[in-house]
DNA sequence: TAGATTGTTAATCGATTAACAATC
DNA sequence: TAGATTGTTAATCGATTAACAATC
């Protein structure tokens, strides 16, 4: 018995912690099953893209005229996010960015944990910041491979981030979240995610022009 | 002579800017003009879609055999963009991320000047951030109708995020730039741009366990 | 039972890719 | 001229939406 597999698509994947967001403001209010017209109401998505997107990561079917248990969704979803799987990361560059990331108080909780920063700046070599010494670039390698970190966070300038991605992955990295604002090639078998400020900004500039335009005919 | 709509999807205007940040890398290296190959190859993205992308915020049409003239797509990117253009915005939330936004160097060459940051916590009030001093929320309004400022950014914690919106709409906010992870409802004609991490790090993590576990086959 | 909600199968929609004539 | 690259039109692919029988 094969497991189906089953294909994400990066928006699929991106409602998922909204979901889980939802489902669990929904619990503490004392709910306890959930329906698609409802999340439909709240998260202004498709009542069936909803039942697919559940579908696709709970093993239990929903009940027709109760929905689903909120309990059970919240425990599907954490599994399912690796929430409950530690994954290790180190963070590179520790400009204001990366500290605001250090201080992010959510990842451990998403099963995220930073052991280390690093950064090129001798001046900032030693220094503490979110709880973390910042180490010198010289010792990536080594701690990555002693913790076994998976994951290199770029909070790096755009002008370095393609060589210090190389270093990370140099040191063993298989997954790259990227802040700087620039493309980074990789070789197969790297999955590189992009958190782009420009662009975001570019969606919203031009979403809010394209409203703002169409209001005044 | 109507202009022809064009739409433009989310997934291509995030392209914009990491067009824009390859053209000008080439343009500083000396390189006049580009080809659809060379994008293609640089960026990993096909030939037809590039081609695509660029006819459509360009004017004038590309040349056979030498491509299109870097100076040119810069301005168009430039124009198109809105960083010609100055777009005002407050920033509510002061925390690790909003000192970060705060000082984020490049979103005046992007046309966004941020006028004002506002904080809720009255012993913030008066400090200043970023080069901004932090104002209580009591003068959201005052500011943002005074300054003409059509954007919110949104860097307060979930549980209060729709509230703030909220208030930023009264206020006048016609685009949300919303950093908080949970979905925000808004009216009609209102925008809304999310970056959430939680969502980022759910497309990292579940692409990357993808590929670790296609590569141990 | 009646009705709300489920899950599945088919239809639609939109974005990306392929094919190819036009042209510098 | 030959060949690389363009822009356009058609085909494909994938995701979302619609329709509807199943069921608690």
């Amino acid at each position: 018995m094969k497991n189906q597999e089953i294909v994400f698509s990066k928006n699929q994947l991106q409602r998922y912690p909204i979901y889980l967001k939802l489902f669990r403001q929904l619990y503490e209010k004392g709910q306890i099953s959930v329906s698609s017209p409802q999340i439909a109401k709240e998260l202004g998505y498709s009542q069936e893209q909803i039942r697919k997107d559940l579908q696709a990561i709970s093993g239990t079917p929903g009940r027709p005229k109760r929905g689903r248990s909120l309990e059970r969704l919240i425990d599907d979803l954490e599994v399912f996010l690796g929430y409950r799987t530690e994954t290790k990361a180190v963070l590179i560059g520790t400009g204001h960015l990366g500290g605001a990331l250090l201080n992010y108080p959510n990842f451990e909780s998403m099963g995220l944990h930073i052991v280390a920063a690093f950064d090129n700046d001798p001046a900032k070599i030693g220094e503490r910041l979110g709880g973390k010494s910042i180490l010198p670039m010289e010792e990536l390698k080594g701690t990555m491979e002693k913790e076994g970190a998976l994951v290199a966070i770029l909070s790096v300038p755009g002008h370095v981030a393609q060589e210090v991605a190389e270093s990370a992955i140099e040191a063993g990295a298989k997954g790259l979240w990227n802040f700087a604002p620039v493309h980074i090639a990789v070789p197969e078998g790297i999955t590189v995610e992009n958190v782009n400020l420009a662009s975001s900004l570019a969606v919203l500039n031009h979403r809010m022009l394209s409203a703002l335009s169409k209001e005044e005919q």
